[in-house]
DNA sequence: GCAAGGTC
């Protein structure tokens, strides 16, 4: 530090924000600092006396309100139509004091006039330092030979802030420099993207009813795409999910203790005959042994890591469905009026020198939690434990805690309360100790299967006692012992269908943007309402996100050309490249060039490839200037009820690129869609009404196909219907596919639907056999049907050991090879006929002596072989092969395919008529 | 009229 000779040096010190520089000086003065207005109303200027190693100086203190300063293309490029926007990639750019930040730049050139120093008290972060670099060019801009210093504190408390002042050094330029290039980049990318789409599209297509496309812009920008890009990801996973049937067997026992629920510790499988078997064998020797009870575990569920800007927003939305751009505006509220520390933080530990005792002592009056803050003073009590570190640590800001007593103001809104509440007993949990349960597994053995149970004893509440936003339930299970055995009181096979995951919730969003490091914490709540109010994403009541048209349209475009903009992998090279410049391995200059090169040519190509984006948004919008056309696309016959809404029709439409589907006539708010085969080339309702499908009229389609796109053996004429009993459109759907723009777009490895109902429909939980909704396919009548018509052995005319056909309708089965736990490898016969469910192991068919024994069957996997223990002595193969039939386990013969629950040799159980479980479960 | 980043 160089001094000066003489007497009191002054110095300017300005800090980001009014608040820094009122606590700072509050800090250094020890409360005695003297208060002047500036230029602008928030930013005052406070005034004391300090030594700085041991230099008498005259401290201004001031701030600015973030940047002082905003980057600018130069005046002849500002204007949209100025120029082509790919010029906007080597533009000039300047940086600009803009107006209302007019007055902050006046009070500080007018301080450092009579300065002799400036002390940048600045955030230690890039923007900080960015920022810092601002009020040095304003400030040498009018006082030339200022000495200029960097205050670095990493919190608001006096040890930090005395330090920091008593050990000044230089501004960090390639911090600076980081920023810099941040900002050049998102500046070019974003206006020369933004220009090009609005431009582009904004006069082509009818994108709302509103009448205001002229003022509309379709953004672009490096943050708000990629957050789109989330959306749009979950809501396309959501549409190209087909739903999987699988099974599971559920086993419960009622003793005088009570009731504990088995799980089947395979957990579930998708091949509903190694289910069925498997229970089978279960049901035939239902005793259950106790095979395992450990000592019960103790368990803990910890608080919470202190609160950071992220979780706050993140937990707002879930415990109280606010918006997180809704809680930054009320938790911004709360800190302006003192009552929680500063809401922008990344941090979510508390440093060792924070004072945590205090911030619980003036909670002990509040009526809810006060006796809990009480409590959690008290040494004896045991309530107490230092709060963890969650690993973040952004230098500038503590986690969110409570400064401020409060019992509720009178002008606090509903919200205002839920935040501070939030805010305190975080709090409060973080300085707790965890809950803590003792849990208990026991384990048991159905003829070879395990299942387990769990119970919990909750022991101590301990934070959950003030965290009332979280819960941790406890279950009781009887007392079992080591070998005891006893016989289910239930035991069921069960079936569900795999469901889509849903839409992304709010805190999902946030989660996404977090871990692709897609803006700031203090940013990231802004990007998404950006979303909605461009118009490219809406949120229901849940806040669920769903794009719209237009949202899925600009994705859908930029991912047909090929381009991954919306994905977030361009925001986190730039954000590495940042990184390199702030540390000093590549220039600002060098990562400019090479940046702005590749998303020039990047610009240049999608411009070329503007056919895309423009091909998208047809499918979404009409064009608007051709009204006449626009009629015949919304308009529509009338084909059934809409079966997913229930609330509007379902009319038989063609798209621009001449694709018949049959859509629900309440779109967007519903999108359940039919799409028929490609090869229609005309599509007409008639009035005929089928006669298998419902509910209410399903009035069947007159189609041409297109000759050359079908098969042979198809007509051309086809009367068809939509309601899922027509085999000919199913079978054309999965030859020649769809006009559907998401078939193209399904997930990796999955199977094209042939599924008639589209795979265009939002929810699960329909049959997959006879694609229609109201049962689980293991209810299905057309299955039953189908089972009920099996017959019980399978022949093999041709004495072939590879060929063997199905009873039930003739169709020559597939040779499978079993991939389930238990029969891996294991070879089996099944009928490939949609809705037949013949099956027959191939051990069984063609070993035929009768005398097959214990796991030497070829390809078994040992699970036959297990010992089982139970009636007869019979110490494995149970069942036994003999032709197509089995024996049990006492070797009486019973027929391989039974009724469990009647013994009906003519069908399932899970379709036997004196079934008493309304689900289909049976026992 | 464009971006994202500060903050009142």
């Amino acid at each position: 530090m160089s001094r000066r000779g003489g007497g009191p040096v002054t110095v300017l010190n300005v800090a980001e924000k009014p608040s820094v520089a009122k606590s700072v000086a509050g800090i250094l003065s020890r409360g005695t600092f003297r208060t002047r207005e500036g230029r602008s109303r928030y930013n005052k200027i406070f005034e004391f006396d300090y030594a700085i190693n041991g230099q008498p100086c005259r401290m201004l203190m001031t701030s600015v309100i973030g940047h002082l300063m905003e980057l600018e293309f130069a005046n002849r490029y500002r204007k949209w139509h100025s120029c082509d926007p790919a010029d906007l990639y080597q533009a000039p750019v300047m940086k600009h004091v803009p107006e209302d930040k007019k007055d902050i730049k006046k009070t500080l050139e007018e301080e450092a006039r009579k300065s002799d120093w400036l002390v940048l008290w600045l955030d230690c972060d890039r923007e900080g330092e960015n920022i810092a670099f601002e009020v040095v060019d304003v400030c040498r801009a009018v006082k030339h030979n200022l000495f200029i210093r960097r205050a670095h504190f990493s919190a608001l408390i006096d040890r930090d802030i005395h330090e920091a002042v008593q050990n000044l050094r230089d501004p960090n330029q390639l911090f600076a420099e980081a920023v810099d290039a941040r900002q050049e980049i998102d500046l070019r990318i974003g206006a020369s993207f933004t220009r090009f789409q609005t431009m582009l599209l904004r006069d082509r297509f009818a994108i709302d009813s509103t009448g205001e496309e002229r003022s509309r812009v379709i953004s672009y920008g490096p943050c708000q795409f990629p957050t789109l890009g989330f959306i749009v990801e979950r809501y396309w996973e959501i549409q190209a999910h087909e739903p999987e049937e699988f099974w599971t067997i559920n086993c419960s026992h009622q003793s005088e203790e009570g009731l504990a629920t088995f799980n089947w510790m395979r957990g579930h499988l998708f091949d509903y005959a190694s289910a069925v078997i498997l229970y089978e064998m279960c049901v035939e020797e239902p005793t259950a042994t106790v095979m395992n009870v450990p000592h019960p575990r103790e368990r803990f569920k910890y608080p919470p890591y202190p609160l950071n800007t992220i979780e706050l927003e993140k937990r707002a939305s879930r415990y109280f469905r606010l918006s997180s751009e809704h809680t930054m505006k009320v938790a911004e509220e709360l800190y302006q009026a003192g009552f929680i520390s500063y809401p922008r933080t990344e941090t979510d530990s508390f440093s060792s020198r924070t004072d945590l005792c205090a911030m619980v002592e003036e909670q002990r009056r509040h009526p809810a939690w006060g006796s809990y803050a009480q409590r959690l003073l008290e040494p004896e009590g045991g309530l107490w434990r230092n709060p963890g570190n969650g690993g973040h640590d952004d230098k500038a800001h503590p986690p969110i805690h409570p400064t401020k007593f409060s019992s509720g103001e009178s002008n606090w809104s509903r919200d205002h309360l839920n935040v501070y509440e939030l805010v305190v007993r975080h709090y409060l949990a973080c300085v707790s100790q965890p809950a803590k349960a003792a849990e208990t597994t026991v384990e048991i053995d159905i003829a070879g299967e395990r299942f387990s149970a769990s119970g919990r004893a909750i022991l101590a509440k301990n934070y959950l006692e003030v965290y009332r936003f979280e819960s941790w339930g406890g279950s009781v299970i009887p007392v079992y012992e080591k070998g005891q055995q006893f016989i289910p009181t239930t035991l069921t096979l069960d079936s569900a269908v795999t469901r889509p995951p849903p839409l992304l919730c709010e805190a999902d969003l946030l989660s996404c943007m977090d871990k692709a490091g897609i803006g700031t914490d203090a940013t990231m709540h802004d990007h998404i309402k950006k979303l909605l109010d461009r118009g490219y994403a809406t949120k229901d009541a849940n806040t669920r996100f769903s794009p719209t048209n237009l949202g899925e349209a600009l994705v859908m475009g930029y991912d047909d050309m090929g381009y991954e903009l919306w994905k977030p992998n361009l925001r986190a090279l730039m954000e590495r490249d940042m990184n390199e410049v702030s540390v000093g391995r590549k220039t600002k200059a060098e990562v400019l060039e090479t940046c702005l090169q590749q998303m020039k040519a990047c610009f240049l190509d999608a411009r070329v490839k503007k056919s895309k984006l423009l091909e998208a948004m047809t499918i979404f919008f009409e064009r608007s200037n051709n009204t006449d056309e626009s009629e015949s696309q919304t308009a529509g016959e009338v084909i059934r009820r809409c079966n997913l809404c229930n609330e509007s029709d379902m009319a038989l439409r063609k798209n621009r690129d001449g694709n018949f589907m049959v859509g629900c006539m309440n779109y967007p708010q519903c999108r359940n869609a039919v799409w028929l085969p490609g090869p229609t080339l005309e599509a007409s309702v008639t009035t005929d009404v089928c006669q298998t499908c419902g509910p209410g009229p399903v009035y069947k389609i007159l189609f041409k196909f297109r000759q050359i796109g079908i098969p042979p053996g198809f007509d051309v004429n086809h009367l068809g219907c939509i309601g899922g009993c027509d085999d000919i459109l199913k079978q054309l759907i999965d030859i020649c596919g769809t006009g559907s723009r998401s078939q193209a777009r399904r997930a990796p490895g999955t199977v094209p639907s042939n599924n008639i109902q589209g795979s265009n429909t939002r929810q699960g939980n329909f049959c997959i056999h006879c694609q229609q909704r109201g049962h689980a396919s293991a209810n299905c009548p057309s299955r039953a049907t189908a089972f009920r018509n099996s017959r019980l052995t399978a022949t093999n005319p041709r004495n072939d050991e590879s060929t063997v056909s199905c009873n039930t309708c003739g169709t020559q089965c597939v040779l499978r090879t079993a991939n389930t736990e238990a029969n891996r490898g294991r070879q089996f016969f099944s009928c490939p006929t949609q809705g037949c469910s013949f099956f027959a192991w191939e051990d069984s068919i063609n070993n035929s002596s009768g005398n097959a024994t214990t796991g030497s069957n070829s390809g078994g996997s040992g699970r036959r072989g297990r010992g089982r223990g139970g009636r007869g002595g019979q110490s494995g193969g149970g069942r036994r092969n003999s032709g197509t039939s089995f024996v049990s386990a006492t070797g009486e013969p019973v027929s391989g395919i039974r009724c469990f629950s009647c013994g009906d040799p003519s069908h399932f159980a899970n379709v036997c008529p004196n079934r008493n479980n309304s689900n289909g479960n049976y026992y």
